[in-house]
DNA sequence: CAAGATTGACTCGTCAATCTTT
DNA sequence: AAAGATTGACGAGTCAATCTTG
């Protein structure tokens, strides 16, 4: 069982990789464009907050949190801040008043358009010397690699991998794992089909602007 | 220099693989094998100083700050919550009494020790089918992007990539960046030579071990 | 009663101020 | 005065308790 230190250490570097290059797209790119963009009022993880509402059909508080991977209480107390801020907006839940419907506002809309602009272009340039070809190998080895530590965890089922803003409809992990995320299970077990309707098109709207 | 829509799809599916498989590391492998070899008193960021401290050569309050890219504040308190729970002792700094030493105890060395056996043996498991010069060729890859994005930032020279207990002595990050990080910065400017000569010889030791 | 959202007490992080040693 | 460490007030997260609606 015990293997070459030599593997050891490779894997060791591996991991190194990712976390760095991991750490180097959130506090490099992200928050260097967030405060570019908004100055120094807004956390990154509010921005989050926005960025689900807009690219994905989570629309309420459970499902804002389900998918930011944080307590119900925490995405409230965020979203609070960012209607404080004119940022979005609380409606009242049209079939079901329990639940409170979250919009963005002119002024967010504009904000995250910039803060896309931004970021898709220096993305761009980073890997523009980068075939495409390249990535979506290793996009697929990290899939495959994610996958088989899901696998091995005693509570597979309750894991998330909090891939938030980068849901796919179509993740290989999910395929690979066989199950459902924490997300997708909630979703399928309580979605009313009234309300399937609608985020079908909101959600393709969403995914075609990105 | 707007790119094809599926080039930026490729990228947005490369980044969310690279951040689910980041989370995965972190919550599956890493807190269930801290909440396995320890229960729940331990937070993972507790358990990073001490990973810090025996693995790395840092052993001051601000050097272990440096390294986990938190606060001194923050060091200072997490570090007093380990001595409270005997797994760190504190020692007044040899030639300068200003500064603190943190030493292991021989608790938390155990402790160390079962949380290593395990990560290695559940990695082990999981890279076993993939070649060594897979992985070495993808943390190329990954080392490379993240040179680029530091390169576009426009405060390159403060940003701190978080290696933490991955920090290597010879990082191609580094390298293509042409800058030290911000922890090799404060130790060329800080450090006495007369402390030189004693970090060398435990950080061999500490990674010799790992 | 169950579920969605909110509030309160607490933990862990940050920054600014302070204490000690150089 | 400058540097290392600590302390206090505050921000943002957690869980548990509460309020409202179904």
């Amino acid at each position: 069982m015990a293997r070459n230190p030599r593997d050891s250490q490779v894997i060791h570097e591996f991991l190194g990789s990712v976390q760095v290059f991991s750490s180097a797209v959130k506090n490099v790119v992200e928050k260097e464009i967030l405060k570019a963009v908004v100055g120094d009022d807004l956390t990154l993880s509010q921005f989050n907050l926005l960025k689900m509402v807009a690219l994905t059909d989570a629309r309420t508080i459970s499902d804002v949190a389900l998918f930011l991977a944080v307590s119900k209480a925490a995405a409230s107390k965020a979203a609070d801040k960012l209607v404080r801020r004119s940022l979005l907006r609380r409606v009242e839940g049209k079939p079901d008043r329990r639940e409170i419907r979250l919009e963005l506002t002119e002024s967010s809309r504009r904000l995250l358009a910039r803060y896309d602009e931004q970021r898709e272009r220096q993305l761009g340039i980073i890997f523009r010397s980068h075939p495409a070809a390249v990535l979506r190998r290793t996009a697929y080895l990290l899939d495959h690699l994610s996958a088989g530590l899901v696998n091995q965890s005693a509570r597979r089922e309750e894991v998330c991998l909090q891939c938030g803003v980068y849901f796919r409809d179509r993740c290989l992990v999910r395929q690979l794992t066989r199950r459902d995320c924490f997300y997708m299970n909630r979703r399928s077990r309580q979605k009313r089909a009234a309300r399937a309707a609608e985020t079908v098109e909101t959600a393709a709207a969403g995914r075609k602007k990105s």
